[in-house]
DNA sequence: CCCATTAAATGACTATCAGTCAGTAAATTG
DNA sequence: CAATTTACTGACTGATAGTCATTTAATGGG
């Protein structure tokens, strides 16, 4: 049956240009201010439609925020491909996450809501599942790559590769969203240089974690890096 | 004049009662599902008088977390009681934070607006200065100790005290948040220890900073403490 | 003690917005 | 072409942040 299959892309379609118009709305005004008529309007949609394919105000916010995460893994692929060694590709991921925010802060700036449980309870439980099964793509990626660094010798024998992923994403996440606060009180009032905080937190932290022979393997790559 | 001064006083109590009756809505059910017709009746007045003591819904919201900011100045000032030596003060500093974590988890969560740039606009200049004039007490009692650490030789002498003290603190901030998020995604699918990795990225970010000198003195402390 | 003045508090009211649902329009089918 | 299914609409409801004319209480001078 040709007809259902096309029915099933358009319904496709129209619920990608809701993300699209909600995105836009949401990128400007953020989930609290943004409302569902604007969007709908955005959308050049009657507000009704627009629950007829997203729940609610939050799942069509996290719809959004999960074209961000999409995003960010695809740049994950590309910093970790096969042909780079080990070590290239584990400071390839630090380097893909700044750029990610850098590249993509209105993404960036959604996923503060994430680890808000009020916010939790105010999404579909089909929607956090999607998002849950997104996000361990990611760490699956991250902490198999820290994995083979252990495996290789590059790590120290008895370090988690988990905690290791959730550390130095800990780190980056919290220094970054630092960097996205639109007021000036850390750049201007606490004369404090971001970008290098973020640098000298993971040059400590991958550093702590390294034997002798990763850290050699490390410091060649970073001295190319500098003189490109 | 001892009436305006009794006024002053009453007006004073006023307030607080206000800010008390907000923090049981607020610990409940969190900003956005919290109301302020709830909170009037928490308060045994009506929601005109709370409009008479503060500004907006989020400006109240604040208020609530500055006593949350001032109850963990208090713990970080005994932490770090000057009869202790320099590195006993800066390992408690760190003790400190994730004992006002788990001590009161209600204000620590209340934080996490503080990041949102959108929030940040729906608050007034005042309020946001207090918080401003709050937590500047709090990074230069931090700062400060650091400092020291790095005069007396137990912290690397290139070390920025600031960049060290902003690092320190989003490490810790960061994996707190984590083990505040009420669903099981870290700790039973991921089957994850928080509190262990947070202990392993304190362990190696301070080890990453200290010289040869700080790490003896570091890890005889942290012997003691295990032995006690 | 009484009344004018000031200060504090009230709650009905407005505006806004998330979410609903009875009804309409369009496409499909037989 | 009529019946049926599917997609969409927008007026409506209920909830809630914030306002403001009015009421209530306290104060102080006469």
């Amino acid at each position: 049956m040709g007809i259902i299959e096309r029915k099933e892309r358009e319904k496709e379609q129209r619920r990608e240009e809701i993300v699209t118009a909600a995105e836009k709305i949401f990128f400007e005004k953020g989930l609290a201010i943004a409302t569902m008529d604007e969007i709908a309007e955005a959308a050049e949609l009657s507000k009704g439609t627009l629950y007829l394919y997203y729940k609610s105000k939050e799942d069509l916010y996290l719809a959004v925020a999960m074209r961000g995460s999409e995003i960010m893994y695809k740049m994950f692929l590309e910093a970790t491909s096969p042909e780079k060694s080990t070590i290239e590709r584990i400071a390839g991921l630090a380097e893909a996450y700044y750029r990610f925010f850098k590249q993509n802060r209105d993404y960036f700036r959604m996923y503060q809501y994430f680890d808000n449980s009020q916010f939790h309870k105010q999404v579909s439980q089909d929607m956090l599942h999607t998002c849950a099964t997104n996000d361990q793509k990611i760490w699956d990626l991250v902490i198999g790559l820290i994995q083979q660094g252990i495996d290789e010798g590059l790590f120290d024998a008895d370090l988690d590769a988990k905690q290791a992923a959730i550390i130095l994403w800990a780190n980056g996440n919290a220094i970054m969203r630092l960097m996205d606060r639109e007021d000036t009180y850390f750049t201007e009032h606490m004369k404090l240089d971001l970008e290098a905080t973020l640098q000298k937190a993971y040059q400590l932290i991958l550093e702590g974690m390294m034997t002798k022979k990763g850290k050699v393997k490390y410091h060649a790559i970073r001295q190319i890096e500098e003189t490109v």
